[in-house]
DNA sequence: CTGGATCCGGGAAGATACTG
DNA sequence: CAGTATCTTCCCGGATCCAG
């Protein structure tokens, strides 16, 4: 008896998601991904496309693997990501943003533009990988010669990174294409580039801190702000 | 000596605020508001203005009361709000945003359209107060009468409301005043009123449903979006 | 009575070992 | 590689208590 009890309070749990219980958007959205974690997994799979979990995990240093798990599925069962076994049979599931996933974009946006001045305060140790630049690059950045030719931006490598496409006075990003042929190449530490990127710093003196251009230096003039 | 050693250690975890540690303007933010309450207490300093601990707390039905002193405080120490004791020497704080915590005004509006179509299937038993029906109205209607003279709708009470204000165009929302004379004002059960404000339901039909219209009821279509 | 501080139980987050 | 299982730690939530 005392086990069909502790079945029925297990069926409970399940089925009740921690909830502000309010009749109101903000609250309603918060419900789904006010959690700890889940807009940065949500951040990962808009950067970096339909991932398997240990590419998402990759993008998280620090998250552990249960919660990763748990989250993934509540946010299935939200209907923000979906699960696809891989075509091949080999039946490894890879992870994907619905429509309403992709939704998300402007509020990371929004927090992207709003968290951007604190970046510099970080910790020194602060973890930094390359690929978390592309949405600041994508939100901050213009293209200010929109009438040339266009030219492709590899910043950081294949391993960590992301492509910065410049043309008709638009900036998109993608992540690293094998068959992409960049005009330029950018790599260098965490602080120095969040400083280019955010026009606190002139490309002369980030290259003087271990920024490394290669290719068409002068492309990036093409995209990056004005020196404050 | 074992002593010593715990006080240390506490002294490192009252400076130790948890931190994705990543260097990424949106963990960045997170760092900030992405703990639970957070944004919800922002959104009340939003709407209601300037407040004291116990209209905050109104507002967040199941909030502790420590835990919102802490939020409070991490707000403060993170300068998105301050903390002043209140005029007339009663020593009584008011918690208002700063211009730093009014910025995250975009997080909300995004959070808000990402959330909007989710609140109808919210639980039958959630609670609904009037002041956040505030938001959506001011991001989701418009004034489709642009030329007509002014007009001002009470949703609400002064307990518990906002006024709407519809001028050239321009929709927006402030906190009941006590002098101000609505042309009409609008009370009701919270799911008819969401319904009706995000264009599922037409008036006539709201009001069949418990929606009550005091005064000039046709300044509400002038708001109202058109039925879907 | 408002604005908190303190204490405690339960549950979520975090770390790690383990398995198909 | 993609999780599951397990254990620990710590935060959240509720009640109670205290001060002005």
């Amino acid at each position: 008896m005392l086990d069909t009890f502790k079945q029925e309070l297990e069926k409970v749990k399940e089925c009740w998601v921690k909830s502000y219980g309010q009749l109101c958007s903000i609250a309603r959205a918060l419900d789904v991904v006010g959690d700890r974690w889940t807009l940065l997994i949500v951040r990962e799979l808009l950067i970096q496309g339909p991932s398997r979990f240990g590419e998402v995990q990759r993008g998280l240093p620090g998250i552990a693997t249960n919660l990763l798990t748990q989250r993934l599925r509540d946010l299935e069962a939200n209907g923000v990501v979906t699960r696809e076994s891989s075509p091949g049979a080999t039946g490894v599931p890879t992870y994907r943003l619905t429509d309403r996933g992709t939704a998300l974009d402007g509020v990371l946006r929004e927090l992207l533009k709003w968290g951007a001045p604190t970046v510099p305060d970080a910790p020194r140790d602060a973890i930094f990988q390359m690929h978390w630049l592309s949405q600041p690059a994508r939100f901050l950045l213009q293209d200010h010669r929109p009438t040339e030719p266009a030219v492709v931006i590899r910043f950081g490598t294949l391993d960590d990174g992301f492509d910065l496409t410049a043309a008709r006075g638009v900036v998109a990003v993608q992540p690293c294409k094998l068959d992409a042929s960049p005009s330029a190449s950018v790599t260098g530490p965490g602080p120095v580039l969040v400083a280019l990127l955010q026009g606190a710093m002139p490309l002369a003196l980030a290259v003087a801190n271990g920024v490394r251009v290669e290719g068409d230096a002068s492309a990036l003039d093409r995209i990056l702000p004005p020196t404050r």
